[in-house]
Parts: C-alpha cells; sequence; structure tokens
RNA sequence: UGAGGAAUAGUGUAACGGUAGCACGACAGACUCUGACUCUGUUUGUUGGGGUUCGAAUCCCUAUUCCUCAGCCA
C-alpha cells in the first residue's frame, strides 16, 4: 500500500513523539446507525481500517446514535453484518456514543461552571434571525447569564421540565467569527423521544460537534479521520477537546468522500428509491449498498481492491463506475467457475449426427486452474446455441457460425456451418451443421485452425432458467448536479429480465456464495429468490467485448 | 464582498526542489478450445501569468475555477 496524504500527517505527528503520540495509531469508524452502509463508507471503512492496520493500531466501531430522531436498532446489526462480510475486525471494541451521555452531560457542566457554556432560550427561528451573516455578528441577550443560573437550567433541561426547543446549550466561543460554526454553536438540545438503546432516560441529547470530541477523547482515539464537509468543523472540535478535562489530543484529518458517476450515494436519495419502490429494497442489485452488491455478485475483495486503488486524498472527485467493475472481473476471472448457459437460444441441429445418440463430455471448471476440476455435460443431436453465434449473413471479422464456416463446440466437436430455417417474418429458428467425428473433444488432429468457438448446452438435458441483466440505475453521469433531479434520470434499462435462457445442468447444484463465468456473457451468481423450480441469477457484471460490429 | 479547503492525461492517484510515473479507459498488435484472460506497443497531463533557482508539479506573488460552512442533522 502506497503512502497518502494521512500517513504522511501521522508519520509527522509520530516524528514529533510527546506524550500520547508515542502510543498505538488508534482509529474509529463512526456511522450514525439510521441507514445501510454504501460503497462510500467502504471506502470510510478501508480509511479508518486500513489506516489502523498500516501502524499496527487498533480501529474501533463505534455507532454514533446520539439523535434518536432518525436512528433504529434495525441498522445497527446490519452494519456491523456488511463490516464483518467486507473482512474488518473491531475485536471488542464495539461502542455506542448513547454509552458516553453521561460523561458528556459531566463535560457540558465542566463548561458552563468554566463560563463557556450558557443556557439560551431563543427559539431556532429567532436564533436564525439572529445568526448574522458574513458582515454582522451574530447575538444572544442569553449570552451573560450568571454561571449559577446556566446551571440550574441546564439541569432542569435534563430533568424534562421544558419542551422541545424550548431552550439550548450553546458553548461561548465567538459570535463575530467568519466560521459560523464557533459562533456559540448549539450543543444541547432537548428532544422528548425515546432513544433506540437509552429509552427515555434522557430527553436532552449532544449534537455532534459537541460529542464527537468527547467520544474520541473516551476511546482514546489518537487520529479521527471523517470526510471533507467537516474541515470548518475542525476548530470546534480542537476547541472542545481543548476545554473539557481531556487525557489526549485526537487529530481530526478530513478526506474527500467517494463519487462514483451514474450513482447517487446519499443516504436520503437511497432511501427515496426504496421507500417509493424504484427498487425493491437496500439490497437490491443495482444499489450502492454492501448489501446490494453481495446480492449483485461483487465479493469482499473487488469492494477492498477498488477503496485500497482509488486512494486517498482532499481532491472531490468522482470515480469511474468502470473502475469497480474492473476490480470485480479482476476477481472473479480468477474465482469463478466456467459455466455454460445460452441467454439468447436458438436450435442448432447437428444433421449427420444420430437422433438417438447422447455423448458425455468432460469440461474443465477453470481454463487456468485445472484444480478446479472438471464437470460432465451431455451432448446429442440437437442443442442450443446463442442467436448472436450464428448469422446468415456474416459481418466483417465474423469467426462463428455462417454458412460453410467451420467453429469448434466448446469441449465437443468441429462443427460447420450448412445452412438455417427461418420463419415467415424471416427469423432464423434453426441452424444446422455437420460434424466431423475425428475432432471429438473439440481437437484437431490435422492441426487446422479453428478460429471460433461458441458455448451450447444439450436441448434434450438443459435447465430453463431466468437471468437478471443490470445497467446503471441512472443515465446521467451525474443524476444529481446543479438543477438536475436524480429521479429524472433514472435507467428504464437497469433492470432487464432474461427469461427462458438455457444454462447446463450442473448449475441445479449452484450455492448461494458460488460464482460464475459463463461464457462471453458475464460473470453470475444465484439470486436470493431462487428455487429449484425457477432458478434465477443475476450478471454481477458483463465481460469486456472487443469484438467490433461494424 | 466572511471563513476554510482543493486544482497533475478522458477518470482516479503518485513524484526529499533533480528523468512527470502507476492504474483504469481508449487505440493497435500477438496469443487463445471464451472476440474473455494474458502479453506487447501507442496515445493523452502539471489551471493561467509572473518570480526565486543551475534546476519548480513542488517554494513565493498573482489571477482564475471548483468545493464546504449561516440545522436545535451527522
Amino acid at each position: 500500500m502506497s503512502g497518502n496524504f494521512i500517513h504522511t500527517f501521522i508519520d509527522e505527528d509520530i516524528a514529533e513523539g510527546g506524550a500520547y503520540y508515542g502510543k498505538k495509531v488508534h482509529t474509529r469508524f463512526p456511522p450514525e446507525p439510521n441507514g445501510y452502509l454504501h460503497i462510500g463508507h467502504a471506502k470510510a471503512i478501508f480509511v479508518d481500517f486500513g489506516t489502523a492496520e498500516k501502524y499496527g493500531g487498533l480501529c474501533n466501531l463505534r455507532m454514533d446514535d446520539t439523535n434518536p430522531t432518525k436512528e433504529d436498532v434495525e441498522y445497527v446489526d446490519a452494519i456491523k453484518e456488511d463490516i464483518r462480510w467486507l473482512g474488518f475486525d473491531w475485536g471488542d471494541r464495539f461502542y455506542y456514543a448513547s454509552d458516553y451521555f453521561e460523561q458528556m452531560y459531566d463535560c457540558a457542566v465542566e463548561l458552563i461552571k468554566k463560563g463557556l457554556a450558557y443556557v439560551c432560550e431563543l427559539s431556532g427561528e429567532q436564533m436564525r434571525e439572529y445568526r448574522g451573516d458574513i458582515s454582522t455578528p451574530a447575538k444572544s441577550p442569553y449570552r451573560d447569564r450568571p454561571v449559577e443560573e446556566s446551571l440550574d437550567l441546564f439541569q432542569r433541561m435534563r430533568n424534562g421540565e421544558f419542551e422541545d426547543g424550548k431552550m439550548t446549550l450553546r458553548a461561548k466561543i465567538d459570535l463575530a467569527s467568519g466560521n459560523f460554526n464557533m459562533r456559540d454553536p448549539v450543543i444541547y438540545r432537548i428532544n422528548h423521544m425515546a432513544h433506540h438503546r437509552t429509552g427515555t432516560k434522557w430527553c436532552i441529547y449532544p449534537m455532534y460537534d459537541f460529542a464527537h470530541p468527547i467520544e474520541d477523547v473516551i476511546e482514546g482515539i489518537t487520529h479521527s479521520l471523517c470526510t471533507l464537509e467537516f474541515e470548518a468543523h475542525r476548530p470546534l472540535y480542537d476547541w472542545v477537546v481543548e476545554n473539557i478535562s481531556a487525557e489526549c489530543r485526537p487529530r481530526q484529518i478530513e478526506f474527500a468522500r467517494l463519487g462514483i458517476n451514474n450513482t447517487v450515494m446519499s443516504k436520503r436519495k437511497l432511501r427515496a428509491l426504496v421507500e417509493e419502490n424504484y427498487v425493491s429494497g437496500w439490497d437490491d442489485p443495482r444499489m450502492p449498498t454492501i448489501c446490494g452488491l453481495r446480492r449483485r455478485g461483487y465479493t469482499p475483495k473487488a469492494i477492498r481492491s477498488f477503496t485500497d486503488q482509488i486512494g486517498v486524498s482532499k481532491v472531490n472527485s468522482t470515480v469511474e463506475y468502470g473502475f469497480l467493475e474492473h476490480c470485480l472481473r479482476d476477481d472473479l476471472n480468477e474465482t469463478a467457475a466456467r459455466a455454460m448457459a445460452v441467454l439468447d437460444p436458438v436450435k442448432l441441429v447437428i444433421t449427420n449426427y444420430p437422433e438417438d445418440k447422447t455423448e458425455v463430455f468432460e469440461v474443465e471448471n477453470h481454463p487456468n486452474h485445472p484444480e478446479m476440476g472438471v464437470r460432465e455435460v451431455t451432448f446429442s443431436r440437437e442443442l442450443y446455441i446463442e442467436s448472436t453465434d450464428f448469422m446468415e449473413e456474416p459481418i466483417k471479422k465474423y469467426q462463428r457460425l455462417y454458412p460453410g464456416n467451420e467453429v469448434r463446440i466448446k469441449s465437443a466437436y468441429i462443427v460447420k456451418c450448412t445452412g438455417c430455417k427461418k420463419d415467415e417474418s424471416g427469423r432464423v429458428t434453426e441452424v444446422y451443421a455437420e460434424y466431423d467425428p475425428a475432432t471429438r473433444g473439440g481437437n484437431t488432429p490435422d492441426g487446422r485452425k479453428v478460429r471460433g468457438t461458441i458455448h451450447w448446452v444439450n436441448a434434450a438435458d438443459c435447465i430453463d432458467a431466468e437471468l437478471r441483466l443490470y445497467d446503471n440505475l441512472f443515465t446521467d453521469p451525474e443524476p444529481d448536479t446543479g438543477d438536475k433531479n436524480f429521479l429524472d434520470f433514472l435507467n428504464p434499462e437497469s433492470l432487464v429480465i432474461k427469461t427462458g435462457c438455457k444454462l447446463e445442468k450442473s448449475l441445479l447444484d449452484a450455492k448461494p456464495d458460488d460464482r460464475f463465468q459463463f461464457m462471453r456473457q458475464g460473470y453470475f451468481c444465484l439470486d436470493k429468490d431462487s428455487s429449484q423450480d425457477k432458478p434465477v441469477f443475476n450478471r454481477s457484471v458483463s465481460l469486456k467485448d472487443s469484438f467490433k460490429r461494424s
């Protein structure tokens, strides 16, 4: 792994020594349990866990659950499962920010006592009005409230004496700061709502800017890695760490979040896609969620390879979706078993092959990995082949079936095309060919060159299946920038269901985690909807096709 | 016109002040019982303008462009 700017910062910290940084590098991944993890989180997970790993340190998993209005236990388990699936391990360091509420409260009291926080009775509307602007400082008539009074009011806020929004606790910093986050930010608000873990014990909850640095201090985090939008919050982060009784000084470092073209990544939008039924659920194979990618057939290795290679920087960037696909192909090419499947079947009749004869051929499961073994497929007079593997009038450089041309029927025989039959509309219904018995097994004893090899299944001995082919959910590279609305760019062809596909019999034994490469059709995996009666396979990604139809 | 960031090929990402490299893509070719894989080759880049220096992507000045911030969200 090559170094990135975060490593440079950490190296500097280590070089400077100091009481704290002599210890192990300690990071954390702090999702809010209000939705499912997506590929963007995978990058953050890689940065957080990967950085700790690089320095022989530790990374905690922490649920940042300081706002009960949006959070739910349902997400906690899903998040843990996804991270585990990606292959990261937080050991016994799984925490909830809500477990620190008492300590956060104590910190708030400490700030009030130091004259660094006060209870403010401005309403939300008033606060907005009083916030000022670039040239006008903010104001609050409650700023100089005596410490004792704030202490009393804050206690009573906690006791539940006031309704939501009635008052807030604010840090007393700088009402004229050019950084609005420093204009006496709210650090506690009243919210009479049951929290998914603490129930009704609390009716006041700390704000992110106040809670996060405290969480980091409590856990002994050395480097708090987060995304770029928190850059302007760093002065506040540092302010909190400096003004509470902290035993360590975590350093916040920001990096760019992941963007992928033709993809939306915000939880709000993904939720809209799910709730308005544009997709089948959070794990719809078209979703950029971890569970969606998993169902699509992505492997943890491919995702880690992706996050590893896109790099970490402070530049807002958009990675091409094709790069994610490349990473998947790269993995699956080595590990996926080969199998034959015909998506658009047309019958091929070997006219000089006996009608009642059946042969069994052994086919390798992987051309480069003999240790993956072989499987048996049956062969007889009538086969199904891909309709695109025959052209009555071949185009330039076409090397598959056309009258007079020879091709290899994968692992079986070499056949010579003799013609075809068409229906009244001109559609080819059957293709005819003659086989050469001397080429059994697909060999050419006379050394003749046969350019094309096509895949097939035995018409009398195959399974009927449904294949689902996916494309990007959006047709626009940046579906939600400027005045655009991402819903206007939903791709109507993002899911193409192909029924009546003919698969070789061995695929009946497929298991959920198996991955297959269907010759020239891409990589597939069994879908969770699949059953013995109705096998369903998802295409994870297509194969590259350099054949130019001109 | 406030504050904080960022600009390197089509995309992403490297380069103590010392030959601008890597990956993906694209293009061309070789190989092939997958028009895949693999291999070979080609293409394209330091935002503009000054300055310092023997030497600048890197340091300085300046211009331009883009991103983030005025939630009692995170």
